[in-house]
DNA sequence: GCCATCTACGACGTTACGTAGTAGATGCTA
DNA sequence: TAGCATCTACTACGTAACGTCGTAGATGGC
């Protein structure tokens, strides 16, 4: 469903389909369908282009996850631990990235 | 669904029912299904006690919250740019949770 | 004014979940 | 040992999300 995001920009029902027919055999209302209940949801953004609505992510892929993952946290109970067990299941690379993310964060809010 | 875990303990399907009821209305049978489709999603383990089951949780729920936190992180594309939004999001304290457990790691991991 | 195109809305199957009832197995107790 | 209480297994029903699609009607270019 959410594939379609890697095609960034702001694209008419017909380019989605378009770009998804050639993967998988996806009936034209189906795409205008998901489009559509992404709309409202918040997902995707829609402006008008003539006589079709032209649509966006209303925010990168990576947005979400990050949502997603605040999320996960919130209901956590014990965020310590769940961090902890978080940062335990992480490769080096993501621990990595983690250290850097908080020391620019440290930077910026001084 | 999931206040049940914070009962701890290997409960009985009575037990488990009997300290829900205070708190509100439910059937025996209900606590009863419902443990045992978590049993079957291998959320909780049960172990025979007389006649009855006695369900304890698999992980605990931070384990569970870190789980999600990685299905997110998996599917977020650009995991940099992800964890940079994540500790975008992060209260302060969160953030120092999160420095002091990679830290730890750190030593831990050498 | 016609025809292609696009939208709105409804529909159906599947899966998950919260809720619950019934039937039958089990085991204590008198 | 017979009976009653207790427990499980299975089924069921409503709701919601999601993937899938069709029909009907609006829209706009030629």
């Amino acid at each position: 469903m959410e594939q379609l995001w890697s095609a960034e920009d702001a694209l008419t029902v017909r380019e989605v389909h378009e770009r998804l027919v050639g993967t998988r055999e996806l009936a034209y209302t189906t795409v205008m369908t998901v489009l559509d209940r992404l709309a409202k949801k918040r997902l995707t953004e829609r402006e008008r282009d003539g006589k079709a609505w032209r649509y966006r992510a209303a925010a990168p892929r990576e947005e979400l996850a990050a949502d997603l993952m605040r999320d996960a946290l919130d209901r956590s109970g014990d965020r310590r631990e769940a961090l902890v067990r978080f940062v335990g299941q992480v490769t080096d690379e993501e621990a990595a990235l983690l250290r850097d993310a908080l020391t620019r964060l440290e930077a910026r809010e001084g």
